[in-house]
RNA sequence: GGACGCGUAGCUCAGCUGGUUAGAGCGCUCGCCUCACACGCGAGAGGUCGUGGGUUCGAGUCCCGCCGUGUCCACCA
């Protein structure tokens, strides 16, 4: 066969061919195999009306490095696709298109907009999975799963129900956090708190005996229409006269108590507290405490209702305008200060939270957090890195109660029916026809949906079938790795570690790797407001899947956040590139002829090199990748790729190849091939096209790449002698590249090397490739030399001599080996004074003691050399 | 208020349980179109590892203080 391959790599040519080869050839299918170990990962469904981010690149290239990894180890690795339905963003997002059709989903009703949901999830759901393709992830497709379909719905209500019954659900009325804008609740982790500029309003609550006036603060003066108590602290001096007296709420005229309670805080503000129980959840405490009122004066928009009076219909904004100038002019605001205050908003839409109490649905967490504390305190789920570990106790130490009920359309509905004759509430997971206290038939469900966590919770054990007993979760559940990001900690994996706990009596996973955030070039978080997001389609396009991967990798650690730049990619793209060329170099070599993919009987010292190199790479990859180091892996097989493997072999190859001895050029071609192919195996996983492209033009045994055993480390590989001997040879062609450098010598000047050593024949075989990679026209190898007036190099194991006396200045090469001799000097006093330390040398390891007096007899030898080139140049 | 991360070459970052002379990519300088690759080859310059103490035979690495920077949690009306 004969190929005229592009001197470039062409990505867009080969990622859709290769990936349409390993889907029709059914590789990242997998099933319960008795003969093989699980592997599982389940993907962070992505929502269904996003768009492919870097965030997801990453996460995706992780989890797809560890499937490809482990499959190709033999494990019947499976990873399960899906995506999310995001009940709220999703929600927000068709109601504004319906808005442009300027319709409401009140005025379509329930039944049509979950029509239009399920149509706009059909038409923009395929689209992410199609997105994470380009990127060359192996799920099982197959498997591809959504949170609202019908098997993971079965698994929400089966969960709703059976948490009713042990009364770890409940419904009742509390503070709640109420989003104006998308007009539902969230939960206290979905609201995030921003400083905002605000008003600290000090006003004078007056005594119903007339006997003056109370000082206290407020942020947000429109509440005091929902006032039913002021607070002062038990112990405060100032007021336990007042404790217990009535005061006249202004404007409103009701009468509400001075109460005392610990909850204030004697320092701050004037030490006096309005309570507004409906409104605030340290009110709502307070007021549960003194048995106050709740009075509710707020509407769904944040409007206030008419238990605010005269103010009902207004906005928050024009009665809190209102009731100000009110109180202005009635003699009951006594100033205004300005202040810099913590806001809760939407995480989704960011308008500001009203708490405001409301009957809902909770979760009761304490009793499920427990367990999912101790399985990560004992190391049943592992962190890492390990650090994460603080963060996810500290919250569920502090755990309050979950509100699961949401004011929304798309999401589950909860399994809840309320019996029209008798009041009784019916939690089922099915329909009830007849209420089961009365009888009657007129029941009617709850109108809200659950939380999107609350079903994204099951999510590691419903995909595999749960609550069935299938064979999937016997033999694929715990799943081995989740791998996520660290903003969702609270969100999503403390929810799954305690929801599996409980429903299925396991860990939902192991191992918990947390990766860094992706960030822009300068550092700043990828935003839509900021316009800096990179699409990762675009940078597939322009430098190939590979490149993005093996930039998104590189030089990350765990739980540390990545800058992106253009010129990272770059050079992964020029990695990937370089790959190609080898491979165009290896196939060149082999074009028309039989190159079994198997080791030759004989090997020669460098290919005895480059097999320890290689196989000591394989160690470091499977250690590095078990420890989840993706960034020191990357970093090893790049360095091997390019600098052992192409930088050195290859160019040291071409002396068999282009030599006359055919014997020993298809010994050569043959170690080419073995390494080559199996340098590709252990990169595939990070860069799966291009690997698996040029495997298949290779001499290779098996029908895929990915599905290829992967390298380990192999006793039979480890030739450290020969390593030792290649490396006498690189040094001294280093030092002899050097020396022409700094002298600029051209290339084509060839020139005699003269090579004293006590290793004659280690140098002496290395002759050709002093004369390729050193520009020698031959060499002389000795013991010692006499020679005047040439340049010397010394390395560890010689003394090479470059006969040029027209070209050399004697006084600067004079000055060069002063320096040199100073150096050395300097690091021979180091380890002598370390070895004439008695502390070090009966307290350092014997391991340390040796290689220091090892290190000393070298740079003895290598002074003694330096000085005797000195004294030459005398 | 509490917790955590980061501060290493001009830039972006590695550096695992403390152990010889601290690494990479990009950028920069010099020389090369050497028959795989100029998305390349060879060579080089460039670092008091934020700062002050401490532990140790030995500290970029461990401990404490400080400075700068970023994040998370809590939230005082």
């Amino acid at each position: 066969m004969s190929r005229e391959l592009a001197k470039t790599y062409n990505p867009g040519e080969v990622e859709d061919r290769i990936y349409d080869f390993w889907l029709k050839g059914g590789y990242f299918h997998a099933e319960p195999d008795s003969k093989k170990k699980p592997y599982t990962i389940v993907i962070p469904p992505p929502n269904i009306t996003g768009q492919l981010h870097l965030g997801h690149a990453m996460d995706e290239t992780l989890q797809d490095i560890l499937i490809r990894w482990r499959r190709m180890q033999g494990y019947s690795a499976l990873w399960v696709p899906g995506t999310d339905h995001a009940s709220i963003a999703t929600e927000a997002k068709i109601v504004e298109a319906m808005r442009a059709e300027g319709i409401t989903k009140e005025q379509i009703g329930r039944e049509a907009f979950l029509k239009r949901a399920w149509a706009w999830k059909d038409k923009f759901g395929g689209r992410i999975e199609q997105q994470l393709r380009k990127l060359g992830v192996s799920c099982d497709w197959e498997r591809e799963r959504f949170t609202l379909d019908e098997g993971c719905s079965k698994a929400v209500r089966e969960v709703f129900v059976r948490l009713y019954e042990k009364g770890l659900i409940y419904r009742g009325e509390r503070i709640i956090n109420w989003c104006p804008h998308c007009k539902t609740t969230i939960s206290d982790a979905e609201v995030e708190f921003e400083e905002k500029d605000g008003s600290f309003w000090h006003l004078r609550y007056p005594f119903k005996d007339g006997s003056g006036y109370l000082e206290l603060a407020t942020t947000r003066p429109e509440t005091m229409l929902g006032d039913t108590a002021v607070a002062v602290h038990p112990d405060d001096e100032r007021y336990k006269s007042i404790v217990g007296k009535t005061l006249i709420l202004p404007l409103v005229g009701r009468e509400i108590p001075v109460v005392a309670d610990e909850y204030v805080e004697q320092d701050f503000g004037t030490g006096v507290v309005k309570i507004t129980p409906a409104h605030d959840p340290n009110d709502f405490e307070v007021g549960r405490r003194h048995n106050l009122p709740v009075i509710n004066v707020m509407n769904e928009d944040g409007s206030i209702n008419e238990n605010g009076g005269k103010y009902a219909g207004m906005s928050g904004l024009e009665a809190r305008k209102q009731i100000v100038k009110e109180l202005d002019e009635q003699g009951y605001l006594v100033s205004i200060e300005p202040i810099k205050h913590n806001v809760g908003t939407c995480y989704r839409c960011h308008s500001t939270i009203e708490p405001r109490v409301s009957k809902q649905w909770f979760v009761k967490m304490e009793p499920l957090a427990k367990p999912a504390i101790k399985a990560v305190r004992e190391k049943d789920v592992c962190f890492i890195p390990e650090r994460m570990e603080k963060v996810y106790f500290n919250w569920m130490e502090n755990i309050k109660d979950w509100c699961i009920s949401r004011q929304l359309w798309w999401g589950h509905r909860i399994p809840a029916w309320y019996c029209d004759d008798c009041g009784e509430t019916v939690v089922a997971r099915t329909a009830p026809d007849t209420c089961p206290k009365c009888g009657g038939h007129h029941l009617h469900q709850d109108e809200d949906t659950l939380d999107t966590w609350f079903s994204s919770a099951l999510w590691p054990f419903s995909v595999l079938g749960w609550p069935d007993k299938t064979k999937d979760l016997e033999y694929y559940y715990p799943t081995n790795t989740l791998v996520t990001g660290y903003d969702i900690i609270f969100f999503w994996v403390a929810r799954m570690i305690f929801s599996g706990i409980e429903h299925t009596g396991q860990v939902p996973f192991h191992t918990v790797f947390f990766h860094g955030l992706i960030r822009d070039s300068q550092g700043r978080k990828m935003s839509k407001s900021l316009g800096n997001g990179i699409d990762p389609l675009k940078v597939i396009e322009k430098y190939g899947a590979d490149a993005l991967r093996f930039t998104l990798i590189t030089g990350i650690s765990p739980g540390n956040d990545t800058r992106y730049s253009d010129e990272r990619v770059e050079a992964s793209r020029n990695f990937a590139n370089k790959i190609w060329n080898a491979s165009r170099f290896i196939l060149m070599n082999i074009d028309g002829k039989e190159v079994p993919n198997e080791l030759p009987r004989t090997l020669s010292m460098e290919d005895k090199w480059i097999l320890n190199s290689f196989n000591n790479l394989a160690q470091e990859i499977n250690d590095n990748l078990e420890k989840f180091e993706f960034g020191v892996a990357a970093q090893k097989l790049h360095d091997f790729i390019w600098d052992q493997f192409c930088d050195w072999y290859i160019e040291i190859a071409k002396i068999r190849l282009n030599g006359t001895d055919e014997a020993a050029a298809q010994q050569v071609r043959q170690v080419l091939v073995w390494v080559m192919t199996r340098t590709l195996a252990l990169l595939h996983p990070f860069m799966p096209y291009i690997t698996e492209e040029i495997w298949q033009s290779l001499p290779h045994t098996g029908e895929a790449l990915v599905m290829a055993p992967y390298p380990a480390y192999d006793e039979k590989l480890h030739f450290a002698e020969d390593t030792a001997k290649m490396e006498s040879i690189m040094d001294a062609v280093r030092g002899v590249r050097n020396r022409r450098s700094e002298m600029n010598v051209q290339p084509s000047r060839k020139t005699v090397l003269h090579i004293a050593t006590a290793k004659e024949d280690i140098f002496r075989a290395g002759e050709e490739i002093f004369k390729r990679l050193a520009y020698a026209a031959n060499i002389e190898v000795a013991p010692s030399f006499s020679l005047d007036g040439a340049v010397t190099i010394v390395t560890p194991d010689a003394k090479i001599y470059i006969q040029m006396n027209e070209l050399v200045d004697m006084e600067a090469e004079k000055k060069r080996l002063t320096k040199e001799l100073e150096t050395a000097q300097r690091g021979y006093q180091n380890a002598q004074a370390k070895l004439q330390n008695e502390k070090f040398m009966s307290k350092a390891p014997e391991k340390v003691v040796a290689g220091v007096r090892e290190n000393s007899k070298k740079l003895k030898e290598h002074m003694e050399l330096i000085q005797s080139s000195l004294d030459a140049l005398k």
